[in-house]
RNA sequence: GCCGGGGUGGCCGAGCAGCUAGGCGGCGGCCUGCAGAGCCGCUCUACUCGGGUGCAAAUCCCGACCCCGGCUCCA
């Protein structure tokens, strides 16, 4: 049937088909490091890692670029830049800023277990790439200096707008004072000289500066996957200007339309109903969360709301996500456990089932990344595999094909990643104490002693080892 | 002001013309020494409001009301 992706240039559902058969050329905007990552960087980086999980799963090479933003960039209403903002309040010098929470946003990146991009291109390390290109720009006649600054003529560029939806008569009413240099309020700033005293710049045939914000990613994109790409990535915010204005530069400078194939954009991560963002200060950063709830339990939150959707963050949300997690994990636990006393033999009924619930997890995954969907169709499947449990007909095929299938699904959207029961167990009772209580609890049990019993259960739960009696026997499992 | 995206059962959240979404919570039953986990059933024909077009509308059209976001740094 093939992947259909929403695309914001078009505002359509498109089929999917990349410029080379089955690579694909995937740009996301990464944060700019001056401070702590927070949940709303997490959900836009998690919604787009579980895409490139599944575009790999089925069957496309991604060659992923994501970003550091380390130069900053003006705060037109204040005259002031984040960087810099941020070295004054922690007393260090720009880069030393920037090192330290680059780092530690890398660190948050591995710790929530995403794909790692393969490159992550520092803007910093494009000073010339971007003065290049805007040199280059100013040749063409798509902008002009003035005093030291280089700004982009948006009105050479006739498809100002194409992507944002913004038309030309309300793109010059801006809201605030715009520079008086500039040929026209709406143009932007390629090139910015850099006033007296401002740290963080760089010599050019303009005289020292900085660059505009946009350029950066123009540039990274186009030197590491070329003039044009098939999936540009990020927070809907940066639909305009930001992302307006790359397609402004890129396509003047290369001449080549269009600069990117599909436009997708992640809807924002609320805290009580309200984008979640530094400015607003109501932020939770990613390793607080990290510190209650595993990488599973995020994604699962994130992944539990369509990406093109908001989705609201409280600790109950979170908490359903990290239970629903715990339910496929104890049922994976459960299979593991069955196969032991299981059947030899085939098994058609389990098998059937596991294949059409993979295909409906599949269609609902190319339908444009449909993860609630995908994950309904998972929690029927787990609940399919608990009755097969119950059934007690169950055969090593029927177990096979549902823990397979499960972890499978898991997989493909970056759920579960290294799961494995055994070793979760074999930790557990290679432990040799552990064996001798669970001994003793077992004699205990078969003589009736319960209170004993129930007191090592309940001493054992103390320590985060968690033992539930079956019939089969006790098991074991850690406390979350 | 202009431009987007929304308003779905107690809560979360898909669906976007006809076919049980799913989860959480609650209630009842089964299983169990107890606890846990699980199974079955119910809660659940719910879609902001008012018109309209269809044999048929949560889904399309028109009009209200409300919420969130972009137009300024932002994932």
């Amino acid at each position: 049937m093939g992947i259909k992706v929403y695309n914001t240039l078009t505002r359509r559902l498109e089929n999917f088909e990349p410029f080379e058969d089955n690579f694909v050329k995937m740009y996301v905007c990464g944060p700019t490091v001056q401070d702590v990552a927070h949940l709303g960087h997490a959900r836009t980086y998690i919604a787009f890692d579980a895409i490139i999980r599944f575009l790999e799963y089925r069957g496309y090479r991604v060659f992923y670029v994501r970003n550091i933003t380390d130069v900053g960039h003006i705060r037109e209403e204040s005259g002031r830049d984040r960087i810099l903002e941020g070295a004054d309040r922690e007393k260090l010098e720009p880069m030393e800023l920037v090192d330290k929470y680059m780092l530690m946003f890398f660190e948050d990146m591995d710790a929530l277990k995403l794909r790692r991009p393969n490159i992550q291109p520092r803007a910093t390390m494009h000073i010339l790439d971007m003065i290049e290109m805007t040199k280059s720009l100013i040749e063409k006649g798509y902008a002009y200096e003035v005093d030291g600054n280089v700004y982009f003529d948006v009105s050479k560029f006739p498809d100002y707008g194409k992507l944002s939806g913004i038309k030309y008569e309300e793109l010059i009413k801006h809201r605030i004072e715009p520079d008086p240099r500039k040929r026209n309020p709406a143009d932007f700033a390629l090139w910015k000289k850099a006033e007296k005293g401002y740290l963080l710049k760089w010599p050019s045939i303009w005289g020292e500066g900085f660059p505009g914000w946009h350029i950066e990613c123009s540039v990274m994109s186009m030197k590491y996957l070329g003039p044009q790409i098939d999936i540009h990535g990020g927070g809907q915010e940066l639909i305009l200007p930001h992302h307006e204005n790359e397609i402004a530069q890129s396509e003047a400078f290369t001449g080549k339309k269009p600069f990117v194939k599909y436009w997708l954009h992640t809807g924002y991560l609320t805290i009580a109903g309200e984008k979640m963002s530094k400015s607003l200060g109501n932020f939770v950063t990613i390793r607080e969360v990290l510190k209650k709830y595993d990488a599973d339990a995020i994604r699962f939150f994130v992944l539990s709301s369509h990406y093109r959707s908001n989705i609201d963050y409280n600790e109950e949300a979170i908490k359903r996500a990290a239970d629903a997690i715990d339910k496929i994990k104890s049922t994976l636990r459960e299979l593991y456990y069955e196969k032991e006393d299981a059947r030899a033999g085939h098994d058609e009924m389990a098998s059937n089932v596991c294949t059409e619930m993979k295909r409906r997890f599949i269609e609902a995954m190319e339908m444009d990344f449909n993860t609630p969907e995908a994950l309904s169709v998972l929690h029927e499947l787990i609940r399919k595999a608990n009755a097969y449990l119950s059934s007690k007909t169950t055969t090593i095929a029927g177990i096979d094909a549902y823990y397979n299938t499960i972890l499978e699904l898991c997989n493909s959207i970056g759920l579960l990643q290294g799961f494995k029961p055994e070793t979760e167990i074999n930790n557990l009772t290679a432990s040799g104490i552990l064996q001798i209580l669970l001994n003793i609890r077992e004699e205990l049990r078969k003589r009736g002693m319960y209170d004993l019993s129930d007191r090592i259960r309940e001493s054992l739960k103390e320590v985060g080892i968690i033992i539930e009696d079956t019939k089969e026997g006790q098991r074991v499992r850690l406390k979350r």
